[in-house]
RNA sequence: GGCAGGUUGCCCGAGUGGCCAAAGGGAGCGGACUGUAAAUCCGUCGGCUUAGCCUACGAAGGUUCGAAUCCUUCACCUGCCA
């Protein structure tokens, strides 16, 4: 099966130029060199940007050669969107931010001497130094305005709120990028999110009207789940980030082994690198055995694997079997559960600081305030080693500490925290 | 530059002097049901030292016993005119 093809199948592929000449390309005795570019808008890549990453992997595997470009020029600009005007973060700001995503970057593409071996760019680079004239000139005189006007999200902005000239110059920018790594190292293909298709194909424009170069632009569906709300959103709405500071392994896995059943066969196909038939017969399971939920833990087991390593992965493996298997808590050995608390927000107290259960939920990060505490008690909500608690006023004493002196806290369902008690 | 309209809680949106921590919807959160799923139903949804207090209706002042609501100035947005 071709490239294109598996791609095709996963649901990878939301729009293209000329398949076929893509396509021929692709098979042609000249390797294909492509690129996908990742603006440094945070301090860390997130769920959702491992869909282009990925597809970079599936078409090295394939035997292109990867380029991964951090956007320390664009990501300075922003690029329009319809919620509104981005606000400027600082040059330093974007600077580390670059860094860091460039870091990420480097770990989803295979590095080596050989023709398949990835590059990295910096489109600061090239743009760095590069005069206002030079741009306007070399660049600017091959858009027109009224093309420009025409693109959705630039219709839609100036129906609304309006959009300042730095962000509708972005396509230019993005074009300028492209045109650049096709001359330097022959690329002529990029990749991106559905909502990059119209800088995509700026710069392949581009590459046509100056050097009068083919280049294909293909792109990636936006992903959404079976409610159309955007992936990658954790329950809370905030993002899920691929930085195990800002989202733990632990929060990463539980998110994959959350997705529901209508889900679990699209994200699959998107996400890992499982081969057809396997992906199928988890497919299969799923809709048979639904409850053994076998879809979702090879997901986020691959998925953690992939993002955090074979080593984290096991360590969240044991602990989510720990804190949600049938066993009781109580019979939890020490290390077992030790280790098991490694993976989720955990605070300390002792049996003589007279700590609250509200008092505790909010140390360990699982309620915002006193008042959500309290709320959640009164609701029903609050648990202590699988117990539930219903009086605000309640403390620990010495007969609920588990081995090892924990105290295991759960709000909801499925949020858990460890309370570490000195005695 | 002129005229008109607008800026409300996470989002949308009602509210034109007290009954407003602010209708309604969405999202979120909790419970029931389940399978750490979906759907559904119920509850909840600013903070705190919680019968009270503090912060909040673009910003700053003012009027008033009392303002999201009235007045003044400023900022931004939208529309029409120049």
């Amino acid at each position: 099966m071709s490239i294109l093809d598996e791609l095709e199948w996963r649901g990878l592929i939301a729009q293209t130029t000329d398949l076929d000449a893509l396509r021929k390309d692709l098979e042609g005795p000249e390797q294909l060199t492509l690129y996908c570019g990742f603006d440094p808008t945070a301090a860390s890549l997130h769920a959702g940007h491992l869909i282009p990453l990925l597809t970079l992997r599936r078409f090295q595997e394939a035997g292109a050669r990867p380029i991964v470009l951090a956007g320390g020029a664009t990501g300075q600009i922003g690029d329009p969107r319809d919620v509104g005007e981005r606000s400027l973060h600082s040059v330093e700001t974007v600077t580390e931010w670059a860094t860091r995503i460039r870091g990420q970057l480097e770990r989803f593409v295979t590095f080596d001497d050989s023709p398949t071996g990835a590059l990295v760019a910096n489109n600061l680079d090239w743009t760095g130094n590069q005069s206002v004239l030079t741009f306007l000139r070399d660049i600017g005189k091959h858009f027109s305005v009224n093309v420009m006007l025409g693109r959705e999200t630039v219709k839609r902005r100036l129906a609304g709120d309006g959009l300042s000239y730095t962000e509708f110059s972005y396509l230019l920018l993005q074009s300028q990028d492209y045109l650049e790594l096709y001359r330097r190292y022959g690329c002529r293909l990029q990749i991106g999110g559905s909502d990059q298709w119209g800088n995509i194909v700026g710069g392949a424009d581009l590459i046509r009207r100056i050097d009068g170069g083919t280049a294909h632009a293909l792109t990636t569906p936006l992903v959404t789940d079976s409610e159309g709300r955007k992936f990658g959103k954790s329950t809370g709405g905030g993002n899920i980030w691929l930085d195990p500071e800002l989202t733990s392994p632990y929060a990463w896995y539980q998110y994959f082994v959350n997705v529901s059943d209508a889900d679990v066969g699209t994200y699959l196909r998107l996400f890992t690198f499982l081969p057809r038939e396997e992906i199928e017969e988890l497919e299969k399971e799923t809709a048979e055995r639904p409850h053994l939920r076998l879809g979702q833990r090879r997901l986020a087991e691959e998925l953690t694997t992939l993002v955090h390593g074979p080593d984290a992965t096991a360590q969240v493996i044991a602990a989510s079997s720990a804190l949600f298997g049938r066993g009781e808590l109580g019979e939890l050995e020490a290390a077992t559960l030790t280790a098991a608390m490694a993976e989720v927000p955990v605070t300390d107290t002792s049996l003589d600081a007279g700590s609250t259960i509200v008092d505790l939920l909010v140390g360990t990060g699982l309620v915002e305030s006193k008042g959500a505490a309290r709320r959640a008690v009164k609701e029903g909500g609050a648990y202590v080693n699988n117990g539930k608690v219903d009086d605000e006023e309640w403390t620990p004493s010495a007969d609920d500490l588990l081995a090892g002196g924990w105290l295991v806290l759960r709000r909801g369902k499925r949020n858990l925290a460890g309370v570490r008690v000195a005695g």
